[in-house]
DNA sequence: TTAGAATAATTGTATATACAAACAAACCAA
DNA sequence: TTGGTTTGTTTGTATATACAATTATTCTAA
């Protein structure tokens, strides 16, 4: 962008994260209402072990764009829960391999029902290119501060 | 949005709150280099108080989008920062009113420069009407779910 | 005037996150 | 083969957040 940005407040109101916010607490609300009471943190890590399971901890951090910490004490959790199991890699003891309980399966279907009506609510009134448009100029603004 | 939205991932990426995220990072970077150690979340706290001083907890926790015992525990920590004070009013007992304290002000310019500072390093290459129009998509998607 | 509703803030409890440091296993180069 | 480095994960510590319940004060209506 050329020259300087003058509305700070304005900037920072748009950025505030709380669509974003509003988004998992819809969607952690809808979960719930099916009986499925996750968080929409980890729903976004079981999301990729729906699509495959197997995965290193630090897979799932580059995935879902979190540091290793946090995606251990997620897994932490989820393991509580009785959704995934860490698995020892034979071949790197170092690594674990993550895969899911019966239970963490058994939930895929219910969990990506309410993730397209979650959507579905939020996109009301959006059209399909503003929402990528708006989805683009978020990545330019991630890779520039990366 | 007419019809079912098919790109669950893609759409939760976008939306997964990474800009937001490593735009907060980035200010508290920025703010670190001039001496200046809060976190992005107690900047857009102050960021209120500068332009008027003595709000209630309550209007804090509606300009930050935040719940009140979120602003509670926030003002806590600024508490001990000695940034700011809570006064309790005279004519209802029940509410705060937050003042900065002298070293909470004198740090107004130094934020505000580097806050815009931030900003334009995110903004690189987007046109500002991107931006404008991403605000507004983003809006209408907070505006949806509350 | 007083009991019940509404309002402002706090506390309890749980989750998620970052950053730094520690640890163990694997790799690699002399 | 061994010593230093890299890699994958965990632990320590601090902050921020949501939601529910609680406390204290004020308002309001009978």
């Amino acid at each position: 962008m050329n020259g300087n940005f003058e509305d700070t407040d304005d900037f920072f109101s748009f950025l505030t994260g709380k669509a974003y916010a509003a988004l998992g607490r819809r969607l952690q609300r809808n979960l719930k209402e099916e009986g499925v009471c996750i968080t929409s943190e980890q729903w976004s890590l079981l999301y990729y072990l729906w699509i495959e399971e197997g995965r290193t901890q630090q897979e799932l951090a580059c995935l879902t764009f979190r540091d290793k910490p946090s995606v251990s004490r997620l897994i932490n959790n989820l393991e509580k829960l009785k959704l995934v199991i860490r698995v020892n890699d034979k071949d790197d003891k170092r690594t674990n391999l993550i895969f899911l309980t019966k239970q963490g399966r058994q939930m895929k279907e219910t969990c990506l029902r309410q993730a397209k009506r979650t959507i579905n609510q939020a996109l009301e009134g959006v059209a399909r290119e503003d929402m990528v448009r708006a989805r683009n100029t978020l990545d330019v603004l991630y890779s520039n501060l990366s």
